[in-house]
DNA sequence: TTGAAAGCGCTAACAA
DNA sequence: TTGTTAGCGCTTTCAA
């Protein structure tokens, strides 16, 4: 006979069907039933009200109870792009694993937001907060901290807890290198034709700039200041950027180091104003991979950081307790021109 | 004086700091305290040691006794693409107008994982769901109706309770019609070199199906059933299929209708094996937009649906009472080659 | 092997 | 204008 069904069952409904108390109920739908000795059989009657009753446990009265929630929150920048969101598929797969669940959030890089994101997840009592990019990780540490939330930082680093980060130094050398081997021996590239435009003034970004310089400096003898245009993480800004440069000399660079793929749209955005031939010989080095990309009509190289290693490191490392915060640095991988290279999605099953 | 400082302050801490009783704090911190006539002078005082003690309300407690959480539901197939991705910034964007918490997660277009999904969502008492590209998303209702959660299916339709989709007939059209219109009199597309790959036996498939055959017909005089090589929504099946037909006639089509950019990035895996030159007079139409596939060397023509105007419509048509269910349809728009639209993170402020 | 009872932090009648 | 009280559904001692 069953109850109104618009109202989920409860254990005290499952405890009247049964004969047992809700005690025994509870124990033997949250698994705890063995330790508490409770019979093969109550527990398989139970089980059964429970399947007929389509009984689930409100986590909420559970997570109020024992002040957990089963929620694993990951801070994201935005969404909307390839890192990002290989990010949150890997992610997503990692916590569904452990059977808990994953609540991925964004928070635009604004610290403010970051800092109210953090709030509320807090006020879920979530579990463990991944952060990841946070413009003020540290910030979000106190929150965390006054929480009693255990938390990590990842691609962004910060001072107060353990970080996961792509090995952003070697990153750039590595595709700045490739960016002027591109060049052949009798054509090749000098140093005022290379420019890195793109990001801030960020851990990640201060890296790949200073690998970018040194590498100039090594492999094309000099650098200079204006060789570097920050653009922010911003399509617009960076298009901005283009243009200014662009109007200024009648041409871009033949080389281009791209800070991130968002700028690498703001470029796109630049292209559309302009004949295709314009861009027959420029060389493109990006930091971030996205397989579109890779495929356009002029060389791109491309950096595709270890999401997966990443993820996998701050699973280990969230857990640890904290002695003194380290960075874990992860080597990324250079992409060729026109390579696709498979993704967290090809770990999906394929329903046909 | 602090309290335990690891503790989190409550509403009773909060009554015995104020001398007023839990439910006056309660009511001067979740605003209903106009109504329960309370002195602006307590409601200040309460507010200032809520503020100094920083209180924040446990959402866990408030969501049991209320059964609601102020967390909305966005399931997803997944992340890691950009359509999907814009839906899920987008979807932020609103909830977090409404001063709620989005949760979004995906399922994989996996029927058992969509309703596991749902069931989840349920027991943490989410307050709406979209369900969004869902394999089954009936069966996700039932879950949602027995649990009298509001609900709305997205971008793939339901029977149960309204639907908001992209015109997908239309849209097929217009892009069928691009593709053909790509070619000059002098040598035009005959129907037997214009192929639709990708997709599956879903209502978004058929409908794209049937605008490309009706076209075909139409305007080359012919389809036939080989014209379609469905390959479901996996860059890796694509890609399979793309080497076989390739194998088999030594050449691909002269022009292609792409099923979605997930099964575009398995054309890339083939092209990444093949030179060039190969497809130096391919034209492709892609249902989907990716800022970075419209500007791949040969033309490219997209298909962006309408990613603001369904989410826009879909929490309209959420709220209201269910009469009988409903499908509307949004007129996706045609992107013509090397066009770089803005999207959702163009909304957000540039911190630099 | 099980049950009784307290309480997690909050809301909302109902009193006062 | 405010306080008292009774839960929301669950976990977890402690007793039996």
């Amino acid at each position: 006979m069953k109850k109104d069904s618009r109202k989920k069952a409860t254990i005290y409904d499952l405890s009247v069907l049964s004969g047992s108390s809700a005690s025994t109920v509870s124990a033997v739908l949250n698994g705890t039933w063995r330790k508490r000795r409770i019979k093969e059989s109550t527990a398989d009657l139970i089980r059964n009200l429970a399947e007929e009753q389509q009984y689930t446990t409100n986590q909420q009265a559970r997570g109020l109870r024992s002040s957990r929630s089963g929620l694993i929150g990951l801070m994201l920048p935005v969404h909307d792009n390839r890192y990002f969101s290989s990010m949150a598929q890997t992610f997503e797969a990692h916590v569904r694993k452990r059977g808990q669940c994953p609540i991925v959030v964004s928070s635009s890089r604004d610290p403010e937001e970051e800092r109210q994101t953090a709030e509320t997840l807090v006020s879920y009592s979530i579990d463990e907060l991944f952060i990841c990019g946070a413009t003020d990780p540290d910030s979000v540490h106190e929150i965390c901290e006054a929480a009693g939330l255990k938390h990590i930082n990842i691609d962004l680093p910060g001072t107060k807890v353990h970080s996961v980060v792509s090995d952003n130094y070697e990153g750039s050398r590595i595709l700045t290198e490739a960016i002027i081997r591109q060049f052949p021996a009798d054509n090749p590239l000098s140093s005022d034709e290379l420019f890195l435009f793109g990001g801030r003034n960020d851990e990640a970004s201060r890296e790949r700039i200073r690998g970018f310089r040194d590498v100039k400096r090594e492999l094309l003898g000099s650098d200079f200041e204006a060789s570097i245009q920050p653009t922010n993480y911003s399509p617009n800004t960076a298009r901005v950027a283009f243009e200014k440069f662009f109007n200024e000399r009648q041409r871009l660079p033949r080389a281009l180091f791209v800070n991130s793929s968002i700028n690498f749209e703001g470029l796109l955005r630049f292209m559309s104003n302009h004949p295709r031939e314009l861009f027959a010989d420029l060389v493109v080095g990006c930091f971030d991979y996205d397989p579109f990309a890779s495929f356009l009509p002029f060389p791109v190289l491309m950096i595709r950081q270890d999401v997966e290693g990443m993820i996998t490191k701050a699973f280990e490392l969230i857990k640890e307790p904290l002695s003194t915060p380290k960075v874990y640095f992860l080597r990324p991988e250079l992409v060729a021109p026109r390579t696709a290279l498979s993704g967290p999605l090809d770990g999906l099953k394929d329903i046909v």
